[in-house]
DNA sequence: TAGCTCAGTTGGTTAGAGCAGCTGACTCTT
DNA sequence: AAGAGTCAGCTGCTCTAACCAACTGAGCTA
């Protein structure tokens, strides 16, 4: 039944052409229309809340969520951590599914790069290499996240862009929870000079080897280099 | 506040290091663990259930929940639903979100494909044809499902073999809702087996192709044949 | 006019009571 | 003795009612 006023005060948005950030009826609102108590209403928000469909905003009111995909990061990141504690390769999991699916995009992207993204990319590569020069301890992570958001931003497509976004946020989330990831700003530097280079080449395969280097990269840093079947037996000796 | 009761009740879940089916304390039990009421505690329970994180059940106990990424399929799929009816060609966007993940991993899967998968593959096409041969009104969603979902699993990444499947869900899900898809069972069937051919044949390439065809006749089916930017226009005249 | 205060609205939290589904042990029948 | 039916107890589910806390905006004060 819970289920059931979930379901109805999404058909209420969908019918009303609600679009995101238009208001919803208050609680006690909620409870006249769908006949139910307010506390039932509440864990119904309240899972709407969770999907990213609704926003409550306290002593304002309800409102349609941004629609981002963003909900779902805390669940990825979520599994990954609880996989992580349980000895799985949770981690590297997450990062080769990045893999896989960066890889897989960068192909169609080479030479497709419009110049305003070039030049924003060539700027945040700029921003790095002054980032690693620095003593602050190398790259920072935004700037890394916003070279992959513009980089993909050429493809058109705003869900897949959510999407991408969405399994960097939940790894960069896990990875700084978990592990403590030796970097080394400049080798990340080149690389990612190399992607754009290879981008703005126009040459899909040299640019999807730059992705899988960047990948491999990361993959070493993570001190997994071997199929977490063996990863263990280390330790025990 | 009750976000930190939801990160506790998680924070609980990773040291204890529950796994997936454990159960979780009672309602009162948290109550008490946490000294908050009820309402809090189940409010909490709430939101995590509709993260997958817990998993309810009646009369028996809450418990660690299957940790899939099911739960995201929900989330794309109002999305995507409310989208649509804003007059958003967001389906379109969801396959080609599918088509470019899929477009991209097909080519590492050429000629890596397991033996046993192979034989389950051709079980599935040979399934598809007699389904399509039929009178039932074509082939079932659920044996093409079941191919993708197989096809995928030689990449041994449990976790994007999940994500593949999400995708899937989600699109399935809302072109069923909202538009009557014409189909061309023959027209299915020989794209189904022609990629498995070409994934069989280690032909990488011609895999590549083969997928694109197949989601260039979803496309098709769809009614979006042209690019988003110019499909409106056609209408005003 | 600028700033403050306060009342009203909205969501947040608590408390207590009773309902509903499931399990497992107990009892009655065969 | 074996089986089926029953019931007590746990569990989560829903409701009511009251008060707390955050925000807004109108009205008051300086």
């Amino acid at each position: 039944m819970a289920r059931d006023i979930q379901e109805r005060i999404k058909k209420l948005i969908i019918d009303s052409r609600l679009p995101s950030g238009a208001s919803l009826p208050t609680e006690p609102e909620l409870m006249e229309r769908l006949g139910v108590s307010r506390n039932s209403v509440r864990e119904a928000l309240k899972a709407l809340q969770a999907m990213g469909i609704v926003e409550i905003r306290h002593g304002f009111g309800t409102y349609v969520g941004p629609m981002s995909v963003a909900p779902m990061i805390e669940g990825l990141a979520f599994r990954t951590v609880a996989g992580h504690y349980r000895g799985e390769d949770s981690l590297l999991q997450l990062l080769e599914l990045r893999e896989a699916v960066e890889t897989g995009l960068i192909a169609r992207l080479a030479g497709r790069v419009p110049e305003a993204d070039l030049a924003e990319l060539d700027a945040l590569v700029a921003r790095m290499e002054a980032e690693a020069a620095g003593a602050e301890g190398g790259v920072r992570a935004e700037t890394d996240r916003a070279f992959h958001a513009t980089l993909y931003r050429g493809l058109g497509n705003l869900l897949l862009g959510e999407v991408l976004e969405a399994f960097w946020d939940a790894f960069h989330k896990v990875r700084t929870d978990l592990v403590d990831v030796p970097q080394d700003p400049k080798v990340t530097c080149r690389q990612h000079r190399e992607i754009l280079e290879a981008v703005r080449s126009g040459d899909a395969l040299r640019a999807e080897q730059a992705i899988r280097e960047h990948f491999g990269n990361i993959r070493t840093r993570l001190g997994t280099p071997v199929p977490a079947e063996h990863s263990h037996r280390s330790y025990d000796r």
